[in-house]
DNA sequence: AGCGTAAGTTATACCTTCTAACTAACGAAA
DNA sequence: TTTCGTTAGTTAGAAGGTATAACTTACGCT
């Protein structure tokens, strides 16, 4: 009789995951030599040794799977960060050396982060909002966690309508203790580091023959005042 | 007898130019609204009134079509740019409001500069740089100019590896008047900029209800000597 | 006036996404 | 244990894409 079935998810749900993965594993693998353009559910069914249209059991369709993809992707990139803010030599500086690393080890990813929407409604747009604030969440969290050692990161909100904004933005996100300064010190980094990586990943860089690390060694709190000032 | 021929291009060649010019058009009306995936050279020959083949007698293939877009797009950019930097109000404020300008116009546009060559040898991959490096010729012509008036904004190369690389690429493209802190300066500005434009076009800053226009107030010697630092 | 070249045509091979209709098999419940 | 619904797979096929081949028309230069 039922003796120790795992009361979780029946075998057939097991199953199910496991395919949805090895779907995922192989468009991963697509992505990374050929890009989003090289994504095809025919190739990965073929791959995985069933013909095509059985996956369209197991993702609507094309696009579906690009959106799991990207907020895989998403999380994966905040659980890095995350981590990096866990480890030992606080401040900002980890958070840049593993925004960075985690790009620069899966560009192909990082790219995805940054696929906009298509114009016009798109139904996954909603559920990417979402994942992206994960990732910002973590930034957010940091930055507020070094203002509490060393209060001058955090810039002053000179435009008023800016400030309203940040506190709008906050409010909506659960992060009533944030003060509007770390949102905007928070956005300041996100968008020095993603030039910086953007233009890394994408060769631009490298056709220069420069080695762009020296880049990333600017004081993070001095970047955030020049940004915001 | 002949009269009044033009000696330039022939007839016949006027008419090919027309005719890729309309291609290209059409392109960028298909690439606005949805984006690089939507670009099909079948749908183009269909909207010009031939039939799909025929194109092939204009572009080699779909790729050819998207690098002479991107190419265009570059030079288009370097002209903004350099406009900009030839009207009254000098410095390198009207520079970052002609780079944000030009982007937020066209974002479709904006986005190809950055669709990196396919991994591995791509054939195309010289002439962008080609074309790149005008932009950013431009950008650092600026720069320099911008230094004669007030040095202070060419920031100390202090890492003596990047000091190098930064002088070959100098000397690399015909800018052996060029210190090697305007290179960097150039650089970093590129980096701040792309930065902003990059998460503003694909919404990112949208998402969080905020207007990024502040954030492109910085003053732009400040960031290049925080981003250098 | 004629001829070579360029520009168009259709046909075709092969890829893609995705729907429709059918079949096999799994697993839970009678 | 046997039944029966759900699920996962199948093939067929429509619609559309890239790109090549082979053929035909017609432009425009000599």
């Amino acid at each position: 009789m039922d003796q120790d079935r795992p009361a979780g998810p029946g075998l057939r749900d097991r199953f199910r995951a496991q395919v949805r993965e090895e779907t995922k594993q192989e468009a991963l693998r697509q992505l990374a030599d050929g890009g989003p353009a090289a994504l095809s559910l025919n190739a990965i069914a073929k791959h995985l040794g069933v013909s095509g249209p059985a996956l369209y059991r197991y993702f609507a369709n094309r696009d579906s799977l690009l959106t799991e993809l990207i907020i895989d992707a998403y999380h994966d990139l905040a659980a890095a960060l995350d981590e990096a803010r866990r480890r030992p030599p606080g401040g900002l500086r980890p958070l840049v050396r593993a925004y960075r690393a985690w790009a620069v080890a899966e560009p192909h990813r990082y790219r995805l982060l940054f696929r906009a929407p298509l114009p016009g409604y798109d139904a996954h747009a909603e559920r990417l909002v979402e994942a992206s604030r994960l990732a910002m969440r973590v930034v957010v969290d940091v930055v507020v966690e070094v203002a509490r050692d060393f209060p001058p990161v955090l810039p002053a909100v000179r435009d008023d309508r800016l400030a309203a904004q940040l506190e709008r933005w906050a409010r909506r996100h659960d992060l009533t203790d944030v003060p509007t300064g770390a949102g905007l010190a928070a956005t300041a980094l996100w968008a020095w580091l993603h030039g910086l990586v953007s233009l890394e990943i994408e060769g631009n860089f490298a056709s220069m023959g420069l080695d762009p690390a020296p880049l990333y060694d600017a004081d993070p709190a001095g970047v955030v005042a020049a940004l915001t000032a």
